[in-house]
DNA sequence: ACGGGCGGGACTGCCCGTTGGT
DNA sequence: ACCAACGGGCAGTCCCGCCCGT
């Protein structure tokens, strides 16, 4: 048995959700998201409309999944104990997002653009980026002996995120032209420099 | 027409959404948001299911609407030209939620659990936030004579809106017991020093 | 407003309701009831299927209802207050099902056929006598000053319905060429000599 | 091949047979029956839900199921052959029940209270007695030389049937603290004398 | 404004046929 | 030969939109 769902069964579900996704965005960025219907993406892929529902719980995460998502997971894994936790999210946030500019940089462009756009789908995404922090502080408690202060890391993680939505936003509206590891960081040093402010 | 809408027509609205909120947010507490079905809500207000959409554009939104929500616009207004932006959401921040703790505190409870443990509320309540930042921006743009940094404003309004959202999730978890400004100050100042060190 | 639903719109209602009602039953006698799809129906009366679950609550209700159902109750209300529940049961039955038989004579056939030989309209059948008894008990017990003997009554109630049934089911087998008021009162008959066997 | 199941291979159907059913009824118990979905149920006995309609051709098969349900022909066949059906029926009926009160009348009580509170397995299980009506007449027949009153055995067993019903829903009503049997020889009883009513 | 009728799309649950792995 | 996984189909419910008459 594989151990994390590296099986040939895995994959093969992996590839049937690329493909589902491909013809999905495809449709989205000719029709818009809500003009098209899961019936419709079902059709497009040549699968039944409940077999969508089997590999993606909602239209919703046929936009949100990534393919790259769990290797999230071995980024985290990778930083050293001692470091603090803002900057493990940093440094994870920024490679995660170099990544995916970098494999495929035109199907970010058409996701982000709908997750700007879509009501329904910014709301996903920031839901899931504060579900991500909950995670992320519960696996931070166990590698270091002792209780993080969660609070701090919740809060922490939230905000980077937001940082992250800004940056996405920005980047989509300059079609995908600029770095966007760049506007991250300018991101984060307008977050950290307001803070400062505050304290003065 | 009022300005502000303080005419009579609206606050006959204020009046029948207030009643048709308190009895939605009872039948919640009694058997769960996803449970409740717009038609019981409606049936228990003595309105038809029609009318229900004519007050709250969604179901979410009848958890969502708060009766002060535009008084938040009198306290914006009232803050001095001159005061940065991350001081003045903190201030307003910390007013508003002073005044929803003081004025029903039984009532909040009961929202703010569903606010946190519905996840289309948690994203949706976030979601406003996000668009209540861009209002600011273009606020903050028009009452001082030059453009203001929108993705500073942007990025510290999401902080501060997580770090308010960290800080109501914890209060609900002790029952509402606690002072809620003062968890919204442990929050934001957790996230200030958060900041520091990512600096360093 | 009129008392009990012969009001316009209810009556329009039970126009739509029919011609729904006719062709399901149509296409039940061309291809078959599990054969046949609501959304087949609701194609054939023109609506569309969420209409179709507007008017019949399940599927299975589009045989079950009869648009002369109100009219036993008027046939209970008619019979004296002195008369033995058991004669009360069987003259309505059989004026019941003579004036089903009288009226239309095919419609009868085609619906009995679906009754006797679909598995889940049988038992929705026999359950919705199981209840009229339940609903004659309580009409019983309030008509006459006292209690009445509920077991007795639902338990006579079933049988009765029962033998109806099985009359039914025999009439069927006949093509419907029999007198159906002659087979239940046969059906009766074997009845109540089978349980005088049982005293004896 | 055994006859009648008594082979190993029946054997340990019968024990996987059991062992979903007392993981369904308990969630049923817990949750109740339309909350329960098969998967759940499958999960809870460790089984794939494509395995349980293996062994349950439906949901509602796993309530009415009884292990003991073969021993009932071995009753039928213990009866003389000259006795009157009416009185086999009301035999095999009362020694059927004594047995399930006696071997297990919690469980029992747990199935009662599930027939007779949800409308789809009440529906079942006097469908299920109708069927067993239509066996019955064809065995009898067989013995016997002649051709038995059909429509008289049809109709007594649907009746002593529905007593039986009404015996179960008396007795779930009072906890199951009465003698099931006696509720039963009630039943029959007021059956008899009502039908007496009839005649006169 | 309000109620009612209707449509439609997302989604779930039950159940079945087939296929591939053991 | 069994059985888990996979894919499909249908009934049914809920949210929410539009249009009409009042």
């Amino acid at each position: 048995m594989a151990e994390q769902g590296y099986g040939l069964r895995e994959r093969k579900r992996t590839r049937t959700r690329l493909m589902i996704q491909s013809e999905a965005l495809r449709l989205f960025a000719e029709k818009g998201y809500d003009e098209t219907t899961v019936e419709e993406i079902a059709f497009a892929a040549a699968i039944s409309p409940r077999t969508f529902f089997r590999y993606f719980p909602s239209k919703e995460d046929v936009v949100l999944w990534d393919e790259y998502d769990p290797l999230t997971l071995d980024l985290l894994a990778a930083r050293p104990d001692e470091e603090p936790p803002a900057q493990t999210l940093v440094a994870i946030m920024r490679e995660a997002l170099a990544g995916l500019q970098r494999r495929d940089p035109e199907g970010l462009l058409v996701k982000v653009r709908l997750l700007t756009s879509v009501p329904e789908l910014r709301a996903r995404l920031m839901e899931q980026q504060a579900t991500g922090a909950q995670l992320l502080a519960a696996q931070q408690a166990e590698r270091r002996g002792q209780a993080v202060d969660e609070i701090a890391l919740r809060v922490v993680a939230t905000a980077l995120g937001g940082a992250a939505m800004v940056a996405l936003d920005l980047w989509q509206t300059e079609d995908g032209k600029t770095d966007l590891v760049g506007l991250v960081d300018r991101a984060i040093g307008a977050l950290a420099e307001s803070m400062r402010d505050l304290q003065a």
